[in-house]
DNA sequence: TTTAATCCTGACTAAAAGAGTAGGAATTGA
DNA sequence: TCAATTCCTACTCTTTTAGTCAGGATTAAA
């Protein structure tokens, strides 16, 4: 499954730049200090951010990052797709020999992996941001 | 996250025995052939499903396995666990010096990903074999 | 009793993914 | 200028996955 550490470091990273917003932009230091993570695993995920629109950069000295949107408006799902690709199970190769060929009959359970997929999604799709930053 | 091929493949198994159930068993080679899994496999998997009283096997000629139970008493939660030993997501490790500790208030993801582990394991609790045969 | 079919088990391996490092280039504020 | 910071790519180490392989051990039918 593509649910991994990054995925989590990118929902921390970005809670704490929600929790701890101020005038300026947060650079990954700061981050990397609160949350122990390094600095430079920080770099490559803040980059997908970036290309993904969930933040904004400054560059130079006194740089780092804001969050693009309000908290509210930005849902886990975004995070977990930004640096992760995609919350998927399993796929049916399309390719291989073995297994399901996602039309054949014989995979019984192409249906129910398709449908924990949903659930999982849905599951990021309704926590926000915002959520977390109350829990805190 | 613990969520495998191999889970999927003693999902598959596991619905194959109930669709085709008759009178005596069914052998691993004719599941082999209709869900194309490898026979060396297929052994390995039902090792764990047997031990785990989710099958009953009875060797020798034309020898084979059949369900423990009825499919309408084995919940998908019992297959996964009993080849893939756990479905979890992440653990915020016990001993790692890095991320959360389990009891540092900085791992706001801690709550979350727990949460996210009962929502799926919620979703293979809900589901039955049965449930999986009816489809087909 | 033979023999074929099947289960049982552990060791092994190749490929992929995960997790993170390293190093330098570009940019900006002081 | 220089120090702080983002940007970007490539690399490496480790673990996991997805099997294969080889050789039993056991059973049941003929």
């Amino acid at each position: 499954m593509k649910l991994t550490n990054k995925g989590r470091y990118a929902v921390m990273a970005m809670a704490d730049l929600a929790s701890n917003a101020k005038d300026g932009p947060i650079s990954l230091t700061e981050i990397s200090l609160r949350q122990n993570i390094s600095l430079a695993y920080l770099e490559q995920i803040f980059l997908k951010l970036k290309n993904n629109k969930l933040v904004r950069s400054s560059r130079g000295a006194n740089g780092g990052y804001v969050l693009e949107k309000p908290a509210s408006e930005i849902r886990l799902s975004n995070i977990i797709y930004a640096v992760d690709e995609e919350v998927k199970t399993l796929n049916c190769k399309k390719n291989s020999k073995r297994g399901c060929n996602n039309k054949s009959t014989k995979c019984i359970t192409h249906n129910l992996w398709d449908q924990l997929d949903q659930h999982i999604n849905g599951f990021f799709e309704k926590v926000k941001l915002q959520d977390l930053t109350k829990i805190n």
